[in-house]
Parts: C-alpha cells; sequence; structure tokens
DNA sequence: CTTTAAAAATGGAATATTTAATATTAAATT
DNA sequence: AATTTAATATTAAATATTCCATTTTTAAAG
C-alpha cells in the first residue's frame, strides 16, 4: 500500500493519527483525499470525531439527516434498507478502510440507510458539510469524491438488480460467494452474521435460506457449520448464481 | 422557465439552437450547463450529434461500451435492465428534457441499462469525454454533474428498493401513481405503453399486472381501458402503495 | 453440571407468483 | 365485410416463497 506515503498527512496531530479514512480505497477508486493539499486535509482531519460502537448498536439511521460521511477503521456493519413492515435488506456489508457516504449526501441530505455494526467498530464521523467546502476550489477532490459515490451506488446498484431478477438458489449463490471473495478472502470461511442476516443479505426470509443451504449441502456443493462455509463446487454454485 | 435564459448559449450556431440539453432539469437538479463559460458551452454544443430513433429502437444496449450522454429532445423511451433470461425490468421511463447519464459513467464506461424508444425519439449525443474536459477546470460544473448523477441514481434505488420490498398490489400501485404523477400529470390519462411494459415497470409477469388491474377495477379504485387508467379513489391506491 | 435463552433447523400449511393453455378483443390488411 | 395478426384478458395448474408451529442445537448463566 503506497497510500500513506501519498498522502500529505502527518503524524503529529490527532486527526491524522487516526487515519482509517486516508488508508481507505473505495470499490477500486482511489482514496478521496489525495487530492487535498495539505491545509485541506488537516482541516478535515482535525473537525472530525472518533466514536466506536458496540456490535448490535445503530451507527446511522435510514430517513434521518445525513451530515456526515463515516469511515470505519475497524470492524464490520451491514447497510440496511429497512422495508414498510419491518422487513430488513441488507445491500452492503462495509468493513475497515472503507468510506461511507449514505446515499442522497448532494441531493436531499438524508440517510437512505441505516448502517448498524455487526462487529464491535471503531470509525469516524466527517463533516458533510466541511468536505463540501472543498468542492469548489478543489476540482480533482470533485472527481474523486464523484468517483466514490457512483462507484458506491453501482455496487449497490447491481446487489438490488441481482435480488430482483433471480430466484432464491441464485440469490443464496450470490450470497455465499460475496462472502468467500469480498468479505473474508478465504474458503473455508467462518462468518460473524447470524443466518436471519445472511438471508437479509439474500432477499428471503430465514427458513428459504437455511433450506436452500440444506439443498447446497446435500448435491455436495458446500459444506456449512454454525458459522463458517466450505464451497466445495465453486464452478457449479457460479452456475447456480448464473441461471438465477 | 428561466432556463433559457440563464444559460449563455446563442441562437446562430446549430449546437445551440438544438438546446434539448440546455432546457433540461433533471430530477430537479438544476442544468448541468448552466455553470459552463460561454466557450466550454459552445465547445459541447457544436461537437454533439442530433438522432432520430423510431420507437420501439434501441438506443443504447446493456454492456456496451458508454462514451456518450444522451439528452432528449422529444419523445419517450424506457430505461431497461436486461436479466439473465430474458426477462426485462423497467427502471425508469424519461422524456423530453432530460439527460440520462447511463450508469458508470465515471467508473466503467459501461452502460448498465439499455434504453429503448417508446414513441418517436428526437435526442443528442454528447461525448462523455468532451464533458469530462471540463470536470478539472471548472469545479461549478462537476458539482452540477455529481448532484445530477446522485439524483438519478437515488432515483433508481427507491425504485428498485420498492419493488423488492413491496407484494405485487402494491408495486401495481407504485407503477399507477407514477404514471399519473410524474409521466402524464392527468387523471385519468392515456399511455403509450404495453401492458407488458407496465408489467415490466411492476417486475411482474403481464398476467399478474392484468389481474391485479382487475382486482383494483372490480373494488372501485380504479377504471381503466386498453389504454387509459383513470384513478377514481387514489387515497386507496396510495394506502396499497405504503401497504406493500 | 443443570438451567435458560437464543439461534438454528425442520416440516407442513397457506399464500404469492409464474407458467401454460385458451379465449377474447382490437387493430391492420385484404 | 372477411381475414389475419397481435395485444389483451381469463383460467387452472404448477412452482416459489412465506408463515407458523415445533424441535433441536448452541451458547450463556447460575
Amino acid at each position: 500500500m503506497h497510500a500513506s506515503t501519498s498522502i500529505n498527512n502527518c503524524d503529529s496531530c490527532d486527526g491524522c493519527k487516526y487515519n482509517c479514512c486516508l488508508n481507505s480505497s473505495n470499490c477500486g477508486a482511489s482514496n478521496i483525499f489525495n487530492g487535498l493539499t495539505p491545509t485541506e486535509l488537516h482541516s478535515i482531519m482535525n473537525n472530525k470525531r472518533q466514536i466506536k460502537f458496540r456490535a448490535g448498536e445503530t451507527i446511522t439511521k435510514q430517513n434521518t439527516p445525513l451530515t456526515h460521511l463515516i469511515c470505519i477503521k475497524s470492524g464490520m456493519a451491514k447497510v440496511v434498507s429497512e422495508g414498510p413492515k419491518g422487513k430488513n435488506l441488507i445491500i452492503d456489508i462495509i468493513k475497515d478502510n472503507n468510506i461511507f457516504t449514505g446515499g442522497g449526501t448532494v441531493i436531499d441530505d438524508s440517510h437512505h440507510f441505516t448502517v448498524a455494526a455487526i462487529t464491535d467498530i471503531e470509525c469516524c464521523f466527517i463533516e458533510t458539510s466541511k468536505v463540501f467546502t472543498f468542492l469548489g476550489t478543489n476540482s480533482a477532490f470533485a472527481i474523486d469524491l464523484m468517483k466514490l459515490y457512483n462507484s458506491q451506488h453501482i455496487k449497490m446498484h447491481n446487489t438490488l438488480i441481482n435480488l430482483i431478477h433471480k430466484y432464491m438458489p441464485g440469490r443464496v449463490a450470490d450470497t455465499l460467494l460475496f462472502l468467500k471473495n469480498d468479505i473474508y478472502a478465504t474458503n473455508p470461511y467462518q462468518f460473524v452474521l447470524s443466518k436471519q442476516e445472511l438471508a437479509d443479505m439474500s432477499g428471503m426470509t430465514k427458513e428459504s435460506f437455511i433450506r436452500n443451504l440444506k439443498d447446497f449441502e446435500d448435491s455436495g456443493i458446500i459444506n456449512h457449520s454454525r458459522n463458517s462455509i466450505h464451497i466445495l463446487k465453486e464452478e457449479d454454485l457460479l452456475e447456480i448464481s448464473r441461471n438465477g
């Protein structure tokens, strides 16, 4: 990672030392603070708040005013769309070194999702108004921010499209592959999410999720225990994902 | 509309005369070309291509390279997500004075949707590379473009979320209300879309859509004929939309 | 080591939605 | 007006998914 060398942060002030924001690279986009001048960077870093959450706590609540970007230093959180009748849909999982913008930042200043801690979380809150200050004067920064927004939206958009187009087996396959490829990067992997949460990621009830998991197990495609999954036939799982 | 007076277009060159782009206001965001200098504006206006499509023609195809923004001067088009097994989902309807960005403009340069003409269409194609030229030097323009992206993404995002969270009656109600409020702005309204297309907007088969329409008719909530719909009890329809 | 509570797993009934087959209507053509 | 075609409408059966009740397992607490 050359992020820490290419960014003009110092080691002397608190803001820069708590440097989760500076190590973040989101969805392939480069760190959005790269394009800031040292003065601008310090202005943001010294203004941010460092906050810890316990597993289970709500970090931001859907439909509340959006005033801060969230940068996760450690831990894992879920991005949830709360439906009208208490039905929750997990649209994304965010981890350390991830800046989350919350949805309608530049449009309606409102959180379109609830973000909740899955594990204990260390994160910092960065004022959006502070960030926007530099948009007008620093176009490199504006472009980077635009890319961050765009990549987050596209990622969630693809998730939603898959949920709509596919039947249950395809959606379960997607969830299992997402955890393996994007979250844990190992196989087998141990997960900290409940089966209810895996079901919420797959857009179905926990009973349906468990049944599909059992079917995969019976077909020899996976092994699974309470909190671990081993993908045995990845090609088959990919095929199920493709066929919906 | 004061858009035409506040923008530095001239009446002498072809580009400016074909001024669909200059009259566009997208999702409440102001016209993105407002912030351009006269020189920048002419550079874009003289470079764009004016193209006509017949009803039914494909304007842009999903997964092809994204090289142009599309600005619609007249007519109506559907924004379609093509599913793996030929299942189409209409995510948005775009009309005259609308600039459509196609999805992953600044990230992967790829069309995430197919756009197809519902009626005959007059539109212009604006090179994205040309547009991006001014991002680095004109931050007001960059901010406006960011707002345009953001508003389009949020709009489609909300559509997808509703499709996922609601049962069929709620989805049909949403489609009927969307057409009344956002597309035709009258009640009753005559529509040019086929029942298949209305079903594709509602995320269900045409048979299911028609059955739900009939149920609404039987309950006295609407009247409908082949190509017109009259919403009789809007409160009831809103209630159905809310309850999913 | 037992008790308790929460999460996970199971199975069947109820509901939602699609599929397929057919009938009807409206528009277009001869 | 008769013929053809495509869109629309209808119905019953098949499938997908949820809901509800129950059992089993696991983790936590006494």
